[in-house]
DNA sequence: AAGCGGACTTCTGTATACAAAGCAGCCTGA
DNA sequence: TCAGGCTGCTTTGTATACAGAAGTCCGCTT
């Protein structure tokens, strides 16, 4: 593997679980000699970040990790919402029945195991990417699915602006599992409704959660 | 200006302008040489070339000008569709009234030079960029900007598959003048139907005018 | 004659050295 | 005392040299 793409890794894992939060100068000789490497790979990591959008380059100054705000995640529901309803039509227009509802009895499971207090947070969310992934699969974009991944890439760190319960984590369960079961069903128009009932409920808690904006 | 930036550039402007067709191999040092400059900075182009979907990484062998296919200006289109109904959608809703009408005058004098076999090909593309431009910017929302770019980028690229011809422009000329009428009166759910009549006439003719499939 | 193996060639990936540009701090002059 | 400019220092941007890996071509073997 190639330094560049273990930097790249490393810097994105890094600042997307906030070990480096917002407004972090990301000096390059001080990071390569924290990973390890040279400047040269660095810097290609570095771009990458720039181009995805998880920082911005300060002329003269060097790049610093971009900030999120509550307006911004506003912005990027927005988008979302024709988004994934684009891809769970398709999906559902054509998917393995099988897959979807082998999912389906998963979220089930997940939201008996939430419910009764056993539930592990990182998991679920692995859970949750199990049925984004599903769904890219079925859709067969990469054009689509190209763009839901700048756009997920951004929400992972929207995440941390709100502290989940478990009693948001139950009806997100829910609300998955309404999902899938509609693409399992391949019923295209049921499974844009669960969509936009999903990003809904789910831009409104975060909303209303968040004490205050975060600054950029 | 950075060295890295002009040669990214340079190499992108080819690309779309099919100097650099599908399938040309981008070697770094015959390249670096042709543009006058180092590995170093052409490195970064061709990686920023490569993140933008223009160019494939070869291992061991360089990067490559991806191909454009029928069946994926159909996947191109499948996100346009969703993302251009959010644009207009948010435009006509954000927009200023007086911008888009003077667009929308504009489209008609574009038709009426059309029709009278005086049009100028690039010159109306540039309008339809003005056009894009003043719903990306009513729409304030970087993500949609961002997606809709890359999308507008392999667009470009597609424009060659078909050879357009007056009939097209002159419909297609019309259609956008509805598109900017739609949002210049603030009508949301026009402006997307302008848009959906548009992109669907725009595919139709793009696959009915199209020999056979260009290879990748 | 055809398939396989090895060495050569050429390419990318990485490191380092150099140059240029921006910023900060300080000094000087009014 | 404050404004302006200058110096030095840090930082990025670029070039080049080196190492590793992959592909290719030729020759050998069967």
């Amino acid at each position: 593997m190639r330094a560049s793409d273990r930097a790249y890794g490393s810097l994105r894992a890094d600042i997307l679980e906030w070990r480096l939060p917002p407004g972090t100068l990301l000096a390059e000789v001080e990071q390569a000699r924290r990973l390890g490497i040279s400047r040269t790979p660095l810097r290609e990591a570095l771009s990458r970040l720039v181009a995805e959008g998880l920082a911005a380059a300060h002329t003269g100054r060097g790049v610093v990790v971009t900030g999120v705000s509550l307006a911004g995640v506003a912005d990027l529901f927005e988008v979302r919402l024709p988004l994934e309803c684009a891809a769970a039509r398709l999906a559902a227009a054509r998917r393995d029945p099988a897959a979807f509802d082998a999912l389906a009895e998963r979220f089930e499971a997940a939201g008996a195991l939430i419910s009764s207090g056993g539930s592990d947070q990182h998991a679920y969310y692995a859970l949750v990417a199990e049925l984004d992934a599903a769904i890219d699969e079925a859709a067969a974009n990469p054009y689509l699915v190209q763009a839901q991944r700048q756009l997920r890439t951004h929400l992972v760190r929207a995440r941390r602006l709100a502290r989940d319960n478990p009693d948001r984590l139950l009806a997100s369960a829910g609300e998955h599992r309404q999902i899938a079961q509609a693409v399992a069903r391949g019923n295209p128009e049921l499974a844009a409704a669960a969509v936009t009932i999903h990003l809904s409920n789910s831009l409104h808690h975060l909303q209303a959660s968040v004490p205050g904006p975060l600054d950029a």
